[in-house]
RNA sequence: GCCCCCAUCGUCUAGCGGCCUAGGACACCACCCUUUCAAGGUGGCGGCACGGGUUCGAAUCCCGUUGGGGGUGCCA
């Protein structure tokens, strides 16, 4: 049996999306289970679509999620000759022929049904720049595609039309293109998306057809896998445009790739036992046998929850290097789109590695941490809700504030002192702790829920908490 | 219209003829813990789309119905 080889041939026309996400690492944990080779190409012939920009971000995104390469980025654009000599050897062979049929024309003979009717098929037309090239599909018999994940999927190859190969400018159409591409490179396994399931056999009558032209050396047929699709909640194909599907967004929101890619693999395949898997242990595990038939929810809250596990299996050194990009994106070489609400020059390293274990269970996402911690940095607008509530409309708040600016002014500045000291403070006023701590937190941190209070007020010093609590009495 | 795929809790899934009174995870609800919020703990809600077969026995196999999705570009 020779060597695996799989490729990931994504087209650079938007956003790296989920869906391509998943595609690729399931043809990544398949090459890396049979320790074959995954090859990446991107498939850039579209040339009013494509733009560099995209073709960097699959690169950059395949790079953050770990999904390393063996060969390329063969750009297909590379690869027109082979895509060109390919589209002669059928034309020669007489698979294809030429059609000056315009669409117009082409609707009105078929009566709103879409379709070619095959009109030119013995039309002897010889080929011109005004000529496209269609492929002579049989008339009778049937084409199976014998897919890893759904068995074999039979085609009457009476229900193809005679379908365009070669545009009249000489551009070969993807479903040739892609083929030639994948004979080129001995691909012997292709896994794609499940939309592609219609184009398989029309790409296996060509393959063969191909195989069995003069000057053409034969390639064997690559084994088929479609993966089942990935839907949003209308239970539709994910939209680039109306649905989140930009991996570049989720790394900018702190997710971390370990945890994307660990949901990415949970998406039409599971691990045997715990869903959290190394990915060590998802190549080791990874079957196309065991992959589902039916499509997928991408399920954000699910991700985020994943997300959450990863983060908190973090060691606190590597919680506080984690969260760099989002509270320290000057020192860090890339930055999410959204800054720290403070400058660089308010910042402290060594006070974050103090206050990040505060918030290390309590954030899901990265992106949560700066806005979370960021009044140990920097002056924060006070909620106004949360001070209506806590102080601005409640004189017991108040009072508390007033009361405790004297007992903190003289007050061994331990958190246990503070915690002890605000119990005592709140329950002379007949106040639970959980009331007697609420106008402090407010006029501290300028919010009802955060990090611990009496942690946060033994780390930010007496000096500022002293301040801020006379400054929110002030504003009462 | 035609072709193709799919069908287990709201969601992702385990299940591949008896171990299923259908298991887990997310979400949700309740309680516990608790200085807020999280995290954590305990418990709960909730599903084999329907109808026929096959079989001693069906979530598992077959057929049909219904429902959903994909494709039907001189895009990829």
């Amino acid at each position: 049996m020779s060597a695996v080889r799989v490729r990931f041939a994504p087209s650079p026309t938007g956003f790296f999306h989920v869906g391509s996400a998943r595609t690729s690492l399931f043809n990544w944990l398949f090459a890396r289970h049979h320790g074959g080779a995954f090859v990446l190409r991107i498939e850039d012939t579209d040339v009013e679509r494509n733009r560099d920009e995209w073709r960097d971000g699959i690169i950059s995104a395949m790079a953050w999620l770990g999904l390393d390469y063996d060969e390329g980025p063969v750009l297909q654009s590379s690869l027109v000759a082979d895509h060109a000599a390919a589209a002669e050897a059928l034309y020669d062979a007489g698979y294809l022929y030429a059609c000056d049929c315009s669409r117009e024309a082409v609707e009105a003979r078929s009566a709103g049904r879409p379709g070619y009717d095959g009109f030119c098929r013995d039309r002897g037309l010889p080929r011109s720049e005004r000529t496209a090239l269609r492929f002579r599909a049989p008339d009778d018999g049937e084409t199976i595609v014998h897919d890893l994940i759904r068995g074999d999927v039979t085609f009457a190859n009476a229900s193809f039309e005679d379908f365009v190969v070669v545009r009249p400018n000489g551009a070969v159409l993807y479903p040739l293109a892609n083929l030639v591409d994948d004979r080129g490179a001995a691909i012997t396994h292709v896994i794609r998306g499940e939309d592609l399931l219609p184009t398989a056999p029309k790409q296996v009558l060509m393959w063969e057809a191909l195989n069995r032209c003069r000057g053409v050396e034969p390639v064997p047929l690559p084994r088929y896998a479609h993966l089942p699709m990935l839907v949003n909640e209308q239970r539709k194909k994910l939209s680039k445009r109306k649905d989140p599907v930009a991996v570049e967004s989720y790394r900018d929101q702190g997710y971390l790739p370990d945890a994307f890619v660990n949901y990415l693999a949970l998406l039409g395949w599971s691990p045997r036992g715990e869903e959290i898997a190394s990915r060590d242990l998802l190549v080791e595990q990874f079957d196309l046998a065991d992959v589902s038939h039916s499509p997928a929810f991408f399920d954000v809250k699910k991700l985020t929850h994943l997300n959450g596990e990863y983060l908190r299996a973090l060691a606190p050194a590597a919680f506080v290097e984690a969260a760099r990009p989002w509270v320290a994106p000057w020192s860090s070489d890339w930055a999410p789109a959204t800054p720290p609400p403070w400058r660089e020059d308010e910042f402290d390293p060594e006070l974050f590695v103090r206050v990040a274990p505060l918030v290390h269970e309590r954030v899901a996402t990265l992106g949560e941490v700066a806005p979370m911690v960021a009044f140990f940095f920097t002056e924060v607008e006070p909620d106004e809700a949360a001070f209506a509530k806590a102080i601005g409309s409640d004189p017991l708040g108040q009072t508390m504030l007033a009361v405790a600016i004297e007992r903190f002014a003289e007050l061994d500045w331990t958190s246990e002192a503070l915690h002890a000291a605000t119990a005592e403070l709140g329950s002379a006023l007949g106040l639970a702790l959980r009331k007697a701590q609420a106008p402090i937190r407010c006029a501290v941190t300028g919010s009802l829920v955060g990090p611990p209070l009496f942690e946060s007020l033994e780390i930010l010093g007496r000096d500022v908490v002293l301040r801020r609590v006379r400054e929110a009495l002030a504003r009462a």
